[in-house]
DNA sequence: GAGAATGTGGGAAAAAGTGGGGGATTTATG
DNA sequence: CATAAATCCCCCACTTTTTCCCACATTCTC
């Protein structure tokens, strides 16, 4: 099974909808009748998560599942452990695709990556990635530098 | 069975009501039917429980009464588990959706999560936490630090 | 270049959220 | 026990947001 592979650049309109490229639709297509849906009432769900580097990450359900099954082994009642699942729930929404392959993203989420006009989309393998077009620029070139010497330590 | 995700913020009228955010209640409709009810008379019962963190805990009866199958093995005559009976017993209460979606918080709940005029819902799968705004912001801000070490720890 | 697929924007209808009036029931009081 | 006071619900009305749908522009494919 494909990931998310390749780089785009959409607007977010006055309604706070992004529209997932088509290539990055089809992949969801292949894997929506996980529970036997009719075909009329295949709802894509896509999770959004707030990352700390202030872009936004979008997840596949099957995907999120996944990261989620390790919560849910997590105590309610140990400080550590209650606190990271605050700090993960208090993050994290969830949109649905709409026909015409969109998303509307709150306008929470927006602020979070700094989004107005225009989002970059990056595909990441299992996961997409949201960001404001200036904020990656400024990422990327403030940290080119870095590329070498981490990729050297860990690949 | 997809759980509560997303965050939401509402206004607590002055007669204490909170409304339950509609992507949220339907989550409700879809499991009411236990006991067998006609479509007139099914009440949507919602547990509340105050948390050690200054929030409010909302469940479904189907989820809290797992947890207390828990709490029924305790014994009633070891000091230590009657004691966590008791703890936990009078943290807890009982309310209702009225035909709007909202549910009626006690005064005292409202005041053991500082809830005057806004209150955050916060979609936790299982169930659902209710925060006071800024203290829920207070809280994020104040372990922003503590996200990325827990999260590689445990997940 | 024609037709199909993709991306963008916006209008209208429906749903959700908010606040408050008023009747019924419960609780307090003389 | 009667009456007053308070509380609790149910319903209505208004505002805002979301959803659904369509139209059009642009790009891609053959």
């Amino acid at each position: 099974m494909p990931g998310f592979i390749g780089r785009e650049q959409h607007s977010v309109d006055e309604k706070g909808r992004l529209l997932i490229p088509a290539r990055f639709r089809r992949r969801f297509a292949s894997q929506t009748n996980e529970s036997g849906d009719s075909p009329q009432s295949r709802v894509q769900v896509i999770y959004v998560f707030k990352a700390d580097d202030g872009s936004l990450e979008l997840y596949e359900p099957s995907v999120w599942n996944q990261k989620e099954e390790q919560l849910l082994k997590l105590s309610d009642f140990n400080p550590d452990e209650r606190l990271l699942t605050t700090l993960i729930y208090a993050r994290l929404d969830q949109t649905e695709l709409d026909r015409s392959g969109r998303i509307a993203l709150s306008r929470e989420m927006l602020d979070h990556a700094g989004i107005t006009k225009d989002a970059v989309i990056i595909g990441a393998n299992a996961k997409m990635v949201v960001w404001e077009p200036l904020r990656l620029e400024r990422l990327l070139s403030d940290n080119a530098g870095r590329f070498a010497p981490l990729a050297s330590r860990y690949i």
